[in-house]
DNA sequence: TTAGGGTTACTT
DNA sequence: AAGTAACCCTAA
């Protein structure tokens, strides 16, 4: 795709999330929804937009509803103040970074240093201009070349009239037109529900405006805009975009042509279903009679979206919109995602408040993305504006446009993305490093829940506006609690008694028995659900504080006993009896070659305890330090052996990454099988793994193999650049404690679900470091021989001569690596005979 | 598991 | 470059 009908087509969604991004009442929510629906909005475009959607982000977080008492603000002497000339984005990620998930979500004492409220009030009085406001300005002013027409399609026409078009100043109105704009009778219902659900978000003042509609024109008047303009539009903003040739109003007329179209978009009725539109408008709206949203526990996005893909494969969906979605998985690599509604906003107590991940730029699939979205067929889509400027502007590279009024976003050209400068981004993967539990490895969004929770409310949205489609008076509603959602009959109703919560429902069609609290207050599915699950999140934070402060507490003691002397634990390690299957733990130093200290449990559970919270501990304490083994993995000796070969080949065979993880799991399995017959996990310096300390546990017998197959996985698993070693891998508890088993498992599996490139290329640095030969173990070798060979066998069993001589080998040692060594000796002593 | 040939890295 | 030790690979 080629770059002007990229910025073509993400203009349009910038400018509109810009417009609303600027209206404080705009939920965030619906900024999110948009966002999400919007094609990839690159680096290069919609910088406005970002820094207004950083400020809102900014204002919600530093809300003085949000928790943030002026009490609390006062109570923190030393704030940390924000230099103005910083810009949103610069600070919001910096806070971001700097608090931890849960002070986000909670408008935790962690925000409390900020002082950003001079700030948010500077920059909201400084923030310029949005862009559609100076189109309307422009063409109010007639200082638009196309002013008239363009007066005359958007409404702007009838500014005298009294029913007036969209007030710019007013942005909020630019919501209400957008949904008068939908009255087309087939459509304006669900589009009320969009704006229904802002207002039961708390947008009081969107509804004001919409009742009011004085600056709106009437319906039919807009109806017949509508009907008026939209079959030209096409054509004659073809004939604008052929204008081109005078450089000198090209960005000017293309950012407002992409304007127009954007209101044309919203007028245009063509082809596009109710739904299409709902789902236009806020993703994943699933009808309830389609049977999914009744689903709650399933109200997972996943779920909504799968039916929303649906959705697009049924009806001609635009391209653009439909392989986006399609590629949904994709996704992941937005690069803005400020996860947890709270950590946006206010809790919103009905929650009603949906997902909030806002999501702003992406990151390099850009083209691919791109390529997906635009198929230039030539033919016009209905009613995507996005589309129809790029088909115009096809053959007019937007390079050559200049720009004169909206700065960054009329510069259409698509530059080559640059990595430097500050956004908004933030990975998932940032926060995981940024949310403090993760250390810990405990709280993690894992489970999902934390989307649940957002999920819920998606669903119980899309519920809502169905049962509003379908049984109820729209201009009444039923957020009357007077009548049933499900029925829409009166009588004796369970009102939720979660505030802002507007259902009411018989016991009857409830369909299971209701669910009241401790005080007997009744709440619906959907806000029993999200009870429940802000109760699961609670607790599992909860429970992984606790598990954070025993690791240390053990942490801390393992620490200090790594300091005994060499001797004291070989002479232990001596009286460790190989193979006997106690849960001993060996906190080697591996600086120190050979030092092993055992910390003997007493009892299994005690031991089984141990374990899992070394290696806690040393995930947490040494958290730092993990990026270092990653660093060493690239370079570190690697040895293949024959399993390991086959591991990786297993690997490099498996293409669906949920196949890689069964195998992955496989080979856990089959390393702790290994681990029967293996012996002491060496870390002498060139294995992987050799941070200063590391925490075996040892069954007498070496996890090496098991432990070098780990390390293997792992090393195939993580592209290059993206090291990712850490001793969840390297300190494979070799115990068979089940509870340790999931414990690593849940570990390696999180390392391991990243993406990618399973291609190995086998090096001679894999080879293994030449390490010489002791006198001491030729002595030992020399006496194995004796003792072990046959005089009527010609073979020696070099690995009964390993075991016997197994407290002087070094435990790298292999059968093998005697016989050559016997090899070596005795070429040496024929030599010197 | 072992034997034997080959390879690699280091030293002379 | 040659020699050597340690390591690797493969067939049996």
């Amino acid at each position: 795709m080629d770059g002007a009908s990229d910025c073509a087509s993400v203009l349009p969604w910038i400018w509109v999330i810009e417009a609303l991004a600027s209206v404080k009442e705009v939920d965030v929510s619906i900024l999110h929804d948009l966002i999400e629906m919007a094609p990839e909005l690159p680096d290069s475009l919609g910088k406005n937009m970002r820094e207004m959607l950083a400020l809102r982000c900014l204002e919600v977080l530093f809300d003085p509803c949000n928790g943030i008492t002026n009490d609390a603000r006062s109570a923190l002497a030393s704030k940390v103040g924000v230099d103005t000339w910083k810009s949103c984005e610069d600070i919001l990620e910096q806070i971001v970074q700097e608090t931890s998930l849960s002070d986000l979500k909670m408008a935790g004492p962690e925000l409390l240093k900020w002082d950003m409220l001079p700030f948010i009030n500077h920059k909201r009085a400084c923030m310029p201009k949005f862009a559609l406001q100076k189109l309307k300005d422009s063409i109010l002013e007639g200082t638009h070349p196309f002013a008239e027409s363009l007066k005359e399609r958007s409404g702007l026409l009838f500014t005298a009239g009294g029913k007036g078009p969209v007030n710019m100043d007013n942005p909020s109105a630019l919501i209400g037109r957008v949904n008068e704009s939908c009255f087309d009778a087939q459509h304006m219902g669900v589009k009320l529900n969009l704006i229904r659900r802002t207002i039961k978000d708390g947008n009081k003042l969107l509804e004001n405006d919409l009742g009011t509609g004085n600056l709106l024109p009437s319906k039919r008047e807009r109806n017949a805009l509508s009907a008026e303009n939209m079959v030209g539009d096409f054509h004659e903003n073809q004939y604008i975009l052929n204008d081109y040739d005078n450089p000198n109003i090209n960005a000017k007329k293309q950012k407002q042509f992409v304007s127009s179209s954007i209101l044309t978009m919203e007028e245009n009725p063509v082809t596009l279903s109710g739904r299409e539109f709902l789902e236009l408008s806020s993703e994943g709206f699933i009808p309830v009679s389609e049977g999914e949203s009744c689903d709650l526990a399933k109200g997972q996005k996943g779920t909504l979206k799968e039916g929303r893909v649906l959705e697009d494969k049924r009806d001609e969906y635009p391209a653009s919109m439909k392989s986006r979605h399609n590629t949904e998985d994709g996704f992941h690599h937005i690069q803005l995602e400020i996860r947890s509604t709270g950590a946006m906003m206010p809790q919103d107590t009905s929650g009603d408040v949906p997902h909030q991940d806002i999501s702003v730029d992406k990151d390099n699939d850009d083209d691919k993305h791109c390529s997906e979205q635009m198929p230039l067929t030539g033919a016009l889509p209905p009613y995507n504006a996005s589309m129809l400027v790029q088909d115009t502007s096809a053959d007019k590279p937007c390079q050559n446009m200049s720009v004169d009024d909206v700065e960054d976003d009329s510069n259409l050209c698509v530059e080559p993305r640059t990595s430097g400068g500050p956004r908004l981004d933030k990975t998932l993967e940032n926060e995981e490093d940024m949310d403090p539990s993760h250390e810990a490895g405990t709280l993690s969004d894992s489970d999902g829940y934390q989307n649940e929770h957002i999920d819920v409310a998606i669903s119980k949205s899309e519920f809502l506006s169905s049962q509003c489609t379908n049984s109820h008076d729209l201009s009444a509603g039923w957020t009357d609690q007077t009548c049933c959602i499900k029925c829409n009959e009166g009588g004796q109703l369970l009102v939720c008694n979660r505030s802002n919560c507007p259902l009411a429902v018989h016991e009857i069609c409830l369909g299971s028995s209701p669910r009241f609290d401790d005080n007997g207050n009744f709440y619906c599915p959907f806000c029993a659900y999200s009870l429940a699950v802000s109760e699961y999140l609670e607790a599992k934070k909860k429970a992984s504080l606790a598990r954070k402060e025993l690791t240390w507490l053990f942490g801390s003691g393992l620490k200090c006993k790594q300091k005994e002397p060499v001797e004291r634990v070989h002479t232990e390690r001596n009286k460790l009896p190989r193979n006997s299957g106690d849960k001993d733990l060996l906190v080697r130093n591996h600086e120190d070659g050979y030092l092993e200290e055992r910390v003997k449990d007493q009892t299994d559970h005690e031991g089984d305890h141990v374990n899992k919270v070394s290696n806690l501990h040393f995930r947490s304490a040494d958290d730092k330090q993990q990026a270092e083994p990653s660093a060493s993995c690239d370079n570190v000796y690697l040895p293949l052996r024959e399993e390991e070969a086959a591991g990786m080949t297993r690997i490099l065979n498996l293409t669906e990454e949920k196949e890689v993880e069964e195998e992955l799991i496989q080979a856990e399995r089959v390393a702790e099988g290994d681990k029967q017959e293996t012996a002491d996990h060496e870390c002498d310096g060139d294995y992987l793994s050799c941070r200063s300390t590391d925490v075996i546990p040892v069954n007498e017998t070496r996890v090496e193999e098991g432990i070098q197959q780990e390390v293997l996985d792992q090393h195939i698993a993580d592209p290059p650049g993206e090291p990712v070693c850490t001793l969840d891998n390297c300190a494979v508890d070799t115990s068979d404690d089940e509870s340790n088993k999931s414990l690593i498992s849940n570990y390696s599996v999180r390392f391991r679900r990243r993406p990618s490139q399973y291609t190995y290329t086998p090096s001679p640095q894999l080879r293994r470091k030449k390490v010489p030969w002791t006198s001491e173990e030729e002595e030992i070798l020399k006496e194995g021989v004796q003792k072990f060979s046959d005089t009527n066998d010609s073979t020696i069993p070099w690995k009964k001569i390993l075991e016997f001589g197994a407290d002087v080998f070094l435990n790298r040692r292999r059968a093998v690596d005697l016989k050559d060594k016997w090899r070596n000796m005795c070429k040496g002593s024929a030599k010197s005979t």
